[in-house]
DNA sequence: TCTATTTTTTTCGAGCCTCGAAAAAATACT
DNA sequence: AGTATTTTTTCGAGGCTCGAAAAAAATAGA
C-alpha cells in the first residue's frame, strides 16, 4: 500500500524536480526552473544554492551568455560533469561495449569488444562483462569514487526488478543475475535492462516532441524487440521486462520461431525469417543463427529490383508486423512508431504490406495518423538509453535526498 | 511536465491517504491507520479529527466493539454514509440501470429498465439516460445536495478522458458525450467508463488478495471485452478506454467479426461466433444481433453431452482466447484472469483448448501458474466498479482538499 | 558619465505541516 | 482500589514553501 508523505519527502521531491528540470533543459535559469516546476522563486533559490554548494549544479559563467535584454541577466545552471559518473554496458550478439559517461551526459571513455556469445560458457560471459568494467574502472584518468551506477543492457528478457537476464537469444545461458554480480564485484549499484526499453528511453530524450507520452520503438534485427512508453512511463511486464512484441502470435501453428514456438511475429519478420522465406525454404526450417548485415542488404537490393521471393519475403514480414501492430493497437490505441535496427533501412519494402495489414485491424481506424520513423543504428541508442537511465537514478536516488539524508544526520548544511 | 509539490499539497495527500485507508479497511483505528500509512500518530490524530469535524468520518460507538485486550480500546473510524452520495448508471444491450450509493458504499436506491438500444435514436438513448437519473434525483428520500458524482458505464469504447462513448455494440450511434450531457443537465460531475474496466475495479475491491497489482478481467458475452490492471493501475489506451482484447487478431483474414473486420478473437469466442460455429454456418455469415442466454445454455448442454459441432464451437472459442491471451502475455507476462459473464458458466468447455493454445505461446512458459476464476454475473460487478470509481473521486477530489481549499480561503478551520 | 528602468535573484518573516515526547484517557488485571 | 497497558491527544520544535520586499546586475536614455 502506498505510504503517506512525510515532511522531509517534500524537499527531496522538489530537489529531484529541480535536478531533472536542469537535465532536461540544459542550462535553465532559476526563473525558468521556477516556471516549469511551478514552485516559487524563493524555493528554487534555496534549493539551487544548496545544490551548487553540494557540487551537483554549477553556475554558467556570465561572460558566455549574451543577454541582449534589459535587466539583470539570467544565470544559467547546468549539471556539474564532475558530480558523478556512470557506466553503460551493452551486451548484444557477439558484441560487448562499455562507455563511461559523466554527470552531464558526455561520454568520457569507451571500449568495445567482439565476442562469440553463442558458444561462450556462463562463466566466460560473466567474466568478460566483469573484465571490461574493471578495465574502465582501473583507468587512471577516472575518479572511481565518483562512479555511482552501472547500467547494463542486454538483448533479451530481463526480470522486472532490473536485476537479472532471464533469457536471451545471444546465449544459451539463462538466469544470469548480472546486476547482482556487478554490484558484488565492484560495490557499485547496478541495473540490468532490456535493450529495446533503453532504445525507447533514448528516443524520449532525443526527440521529446515526437516521443513524449506514448510511443513504440521496434527493433528490426535478427529478432524483433519492442520498447514501449505509455503515459510517459516505460512499460514493463508483471514479472519480466515484457513487451515481447516479436512473440505475439501472428499465425497459430505457423512458421517456426527461434524461440521454439510457432507462428510468432518474429518467425515472419526477423532477419532469419526474411532470409528463410527469400531462400524459399520451408517455414519449418530451423532458424539460422545469424545473417550478416551485408547479406540482408543484398536481399533488400534484390527485392527492390525484381518481384521475386525476396520481395515476397519482405511482404510477409510487413504483413506479420502489421497484424501484430494491429493487435497491439487494439490494446493501447495507435501511437507513433520508431523502427530501429539494420532492417529499418529496408522499411520501404516492409511498409506497404504493413499498412495494408494494419488497415484490416481494429487499430487501423486511425491508420492515417499512424506514422513511422526509421533509425538504422540501434547501438548508440541503446547506450544512450542506458546512460540516461543510470543518470536518472543518480539524480533521483542519490542527489535528490541530499547530503544529510544520505549520511544519516551526520552534519547540517555546510555553512 | 510534472509539477513541484507545494506545502498545501502535503496535507491534501495525507488526508487522501487517511480517507482511502478507511475506505479499504472498513473500521480501522487511528493506530492502524498510522501503521498502514507510515505517518505519525500525531498526524493521524490531527487529520482524523479534522475529517470527523467535517462530517466525512465518524467514530464507531465504543459499545459495539469488544476489545478483549488490556489498555485503552481502539476507536474504529468509518466513512460517514451521509457525507455524500453517488449515482452508478450502467448501460448495456437493451438494459439500463441506475443505483444510488451512499458514501460508505451501500446501495440506497435503484431502478432498472429494459430498452431496445439497437433501434433507438441518439436522442432517445440520451433521453432515457437523463430521465432515469432525473427520477432518482427527484426521489424525495434523497438529499440531492449530497450527490457528488455520476459514473456511467457502457459496453463499448470510451475516450481516455472518461467523457464520451466513442463506439458501442449496443447502438449504431457513435460519439455520444454522455459525461458532458449529464454534467450539463444536472450540474453534477460525471464520468463515462468502459464496462470491463469497471469490472476490473470491482474485482480489486472484492478480492484484493487475488486481484491486487496485476490481473485481467475478461467478459465472455455476446462480444469479448477486457479490463486490465497493471501495477495497481487501471490500464487504458492512449486515446480510448483501450484494452480491446476481443479485437486482437487471432487469424489474419479469418472469420467475420461484428466490428466488420476479420479474424478478431471475438469472431471465434463471442456468443454469436460460438452460435455460428455450432450451427455450422460459414465463418463469413453475418453475426446475429443477439443470442439469448437460454440458447447459449442449451448449446453448452449439448456440447457437454455429445462431441458434435457445439463442442467444436467451444473448442474454437477456447483456442482463440488462448492464442489471444498468449499474445497478451507476451506483452505483459501472465497474470490472474477472471472470466466474467454468462459464458463463463461454460468455461469448462472452453478451458482445455484455451490452455492448450496458451501452452503454444510465449506466455505459456508459466502456464501452470496461470489461474482462472469465473463469475457469471457481470452486472453487479460493473455497478460496483462504477460506484467505487465515483466514490474514489469524491474521496480524492472533493474531500481530500478540505473545506478551506474547496471554498477558496473563506474561513479557517471550525474552532 | 550618470541616472532611471528592467529583470533576476536573494532575503526575511509568516504560516503550515509533521514529528517525537510526554501527557491524558480508557480499559483489564491483580 | 491500584497498577499495568494500550490508544489517543497535546505541545513545542524544526522544516519547508510562499509572498513581499530588498538587493543585484545589467541596459537604455539623457
Amino acid at each position: 500500500m502506498s505510504v503517506g508523505i512525510r515532511h522531509d519527502d517534500l524537499r527531496r521531491r522538489n530537489r529531484a524536480m529541480v535536478i531533472s528540470a536542469v537535465r532536461r533543459a540544459g542550462q535553465p535559469s532559476r526563473t525558468e526552473i521556477a516556471a516549469t516546476t511551478a514552485l516559487s522563486h524563493s524555493t528554487i533559490s534555496a534549493i539551487s544554492s544548496d545544490l551548487i554548494q553540494e557540487g551537483i549544479l554549477t553556475e554558467i559563467k556570465a561572460s558566455e551568455t549574451v543577454s541582449m535584454k534589459r535587466g539583470r541577466p539570467q544565470v544559467g545552471l547546468s549539471l556539474n560533469p564532475e558530480a558523478a559518473a556512470v557506466l553503460a554496458v551493452v551486451l548484444s550478439l557477439n558484441f560487448l561495449s562499455v562507455a563511461v559517461i559523466d554527470y552531464a551526459g558526455q561520454v568520457v571513455a569507451e571500449e568495445q569488444r567482439r565476442l562469440d556469445t553463442l558458444t561462450m560458457s556462463r562463466d566466460e560471459l560473466i567474466g568478460e562483462c566483469v573484465a571490461i568494467v574493471r578495465r574502465r574502472l582501473e583507468d587512471p584518468d577516472l575518479d572511481v569514487q565518483s562512479v555511482a551506477r552501472i547500467a547494463l543492457a542486454i538483448q533479451g528478457i530481463t526480470d522486472s526488478h532490473a536485476r537479472a537476464m532471464l533469457w536471451s537469444p545471444i546465449t544459451p545461458q539463462t538466469n544470469i543475475a548480472f546486476a547482482d554480480i556487478l554490484e558484488r564485484e565492484f560495490g557499485i549499484p547496478a541495473i540490468m535492462e532490456n535493450d529495446c526499453n533503453m532504445m525507447a528511453v533514448a528516443l524520449r530524450w532525443r526527440d521529446p516532441d515526437r516521443y513524449r507520452d506514448d510511443f513504440i520503438a521496434i527493433l528490426l534485427s535478427h529478432g524483433i524487440g519492442m520498447g514501449l512508453v505509455l503515459k510517459g512511463e516505460l512499460f514493463t511486464g508483471t514479472h519480466s521486462s515484457g513487451g515481447e512484441f516479436g512473440h505475439m502470435i501472428h499465425r497459430p501453428g505457423g512458421a517456426l520461431c527461434r524461440c521454439g514456438r510457432r507462428g510468432c511475429v518474429e518467425a515472419y519478420a526477423g532477419n532469419y525469417a526474411i532470409w528463410r522465406n527469400a531462400r524459399q525454404l520451408s517455414e519449418n526450417a530451423e532458424p539460422v543463427a545469424d545473417v550478416s548485415d551485408a547479406e540482408m542488404r543484398a536481399l533488400a537490393a534484390q527485392a527492390r529490383q525484381t518481384d521475386g521471393p525476396e520481395r515476397e519475403a519482405y511482404r510477409k514480414a510487413g504483413e506479420a508486423l502489421g497484424f501484430g501492430l494491429g493487435s497491439l493497437f487494439a490494446l493501447i490505441d495507435p501511437a507513433p512508431v520508431a523502427m530501429v535496427g539494420a532492417s529499418a533501412a529496408a522499411f520501404d519494402l516492409i511498409e506497404p504490406a504493413l499498412r495494408e495489414a494494419i488497415a484490416q485491424t481494429a487499430g487501423g481506424q486511425h491508420s492515417g495518423s499512424i506514422s513511422f520513423d526509421t533509425e538504422p543504428n540501434e547501438l548508440p541508442l541503446i547506450r544512450e538509453g542506458c546512460a540516461m537511465r543510470a543518470l536518472s537514478f543518480v539524480d533521483q536516488e542519490i542527489f535528490a535526498p541530499g547530503i544529510q539524508a544520505r549520511a544519516g544526520s551526520v552534519g547540517k548544511n555546510v555553512a
